[in-house]
DNA sequence: CTCTCCTCGATTGAATACAATCGCAGAACC
DNA sequence: GGTTCTGCGATTGTATTCAATCGAGGAGAG
């Protein structure tokens, strides 16, 4: 019947998953240090095999490294990789936010939109919502999740799991690279989320991927004026 | 001390991932089917723990969906998804193709080419030769299978673990959806892989990535010839 | 006859228990 | 003194077991 533990034992392997790849992006759990399934089942409070199958998920997302009877590594983080992941996620990004206006123009031009449609839409006004509160409350450490969050959501919206699967594992890269730059441009980048999103609300295909494309280019150069800043190429 | 069963029992749990990855990919799991998890277990002679790690993995490459306490089932192939996942597969296979040229060079200008690096590329003569000898003998049943190893073997010898997981997940998907064109155009597409390994050897970054992007998108146009041939917008 | 509720079988989720393997420390030998 | 080998501790891999949940089918009320 499940009154008590609202929607919190609903997915406990899925949360484990989340509550650890959630971790290495933000450095609780460093690059490049081993990670013992029993440290991480009572942390987590489960057993080693939920453990075991949230590590062999982010395994094949790329997150940690494990070798038969050696157990798990966090996988170092990609930062050489950096230049040709932006290049990636914008062809995805710009890709998803282009089907994400095709299909919010057939919702509304059949019958009646489906609700996994509409439960994918009212999330994202939602997380639009809290992203807006927490620029104006000062807030911007809750960014870097809303803003994983507000990605995500459009390739929901998208209706392409295949798409959806690959922006997740690219974009937990980014975000694992720069934990966003949410002090330099945190204000700004979340701004153009709300053109993006008119624009697919719109169905206006070319301007949804356009201006996503802008978006995460942006964010490039955000990295890049940040941390590569004096050697963009080495000698 | 490991004498019998050669390289089999080095990694039962892998073995059955890649397995069960590989029976979906070919059609031997039906799209949309369900699958439980003892069947699976029964079927490959393990218990059902590494059955559901397995899954867990697939399900994060994207080719399974799992719902808590309803099982999972074979995902759909995204055949709707098929002109976007070429765009996205031509960009990082491109981007990879450039990493593994300028690697190459690098692995030449220094002392001496790291064994890791050797180790990749031997592995991709012995995948160029068995593809040759395979076309020569007309057992074109076979490239499927090689021509994926050979582009993970670039995707290896680029030294970029985030593109090569990349790359894994979505080759995966486009192999899915038409298991390799093979009596089309098995032949001529083998037979570029030649160029782009010259290419990369030679340390030509900019031909690897040109020569890349056009097996790509070869490989594009036949898939949209022989499906999408007469319908190529719907009204 | 139809709808609702309930029970039961099947299947998944998780925990415990045991076997297999690896890496390291320390002793023995050269 | 250096090298090699051998136990031992720690950790992972797998099987077995039990609890939780879902879905289908039937009984009963309206």
């Amino acid at each position: 019947m499940r009154l008590l533990r609202p929607d919190q034992d609903v997915a406990a392997p899925q949360r484990v998953l989340d509550a650890i790849r959630r971790d290495i992006i933000f450095g609780a759990l460093a690059a490049g240090s081993r990670v013992t399934e029993a440290a991480l089942a009572s942390k987590y409070g489960v057993s080693r095999v939920p453990v075991r199958e949230a590590l062999r998920a982010l395994e094949a997302e790329g997150f940690v490294e494990s070798r038969p009877y050696a157990g798990s590594t966090v996988a170092e983080i990609p930062l050489d990789d950096a230049e040709d992941l932006f290049a990636v996620r914008g062809v995805i990004e710009s890709t998803i936010a282009r089907r994400a206006a095709r299909r919010a123009a057939e919702q509304f031009a059949g019958d009646a939109p489906s609700s996994r449609w509409w439960t994918a839409r009212r999330a994202l006004t939602d997380i639009l919502d809290a992203g807006d509160r927490a620029v104006a409350a000062d807030a911007l450490a809750e960014l870097p999740e809303l803003n994983i969050r507000f990605h995500l959501g459009v390739a929901e919206l998208s209706g392409s799991a295949s798409l959806a699967a690959l922006l997740r594992q690219i974009s937990g890269k980014i975000e694992w690279l720069y934990a966003v730059d949410v002090d330099h441009r945190g204000r700004q980048s979340w701004g153009e989320h709300r053109a993006i999103m008119a624009a697919i609300d719109a169905g206006n295909e070319p301007d949804a991927g356009r201006l996503m494309s802008g978006h995460v280019d942006s964010s490039r150069r955000g990295y890049l004026q940040r941390f590569a800043g004096p050697d963009q190429t080495d000698p």
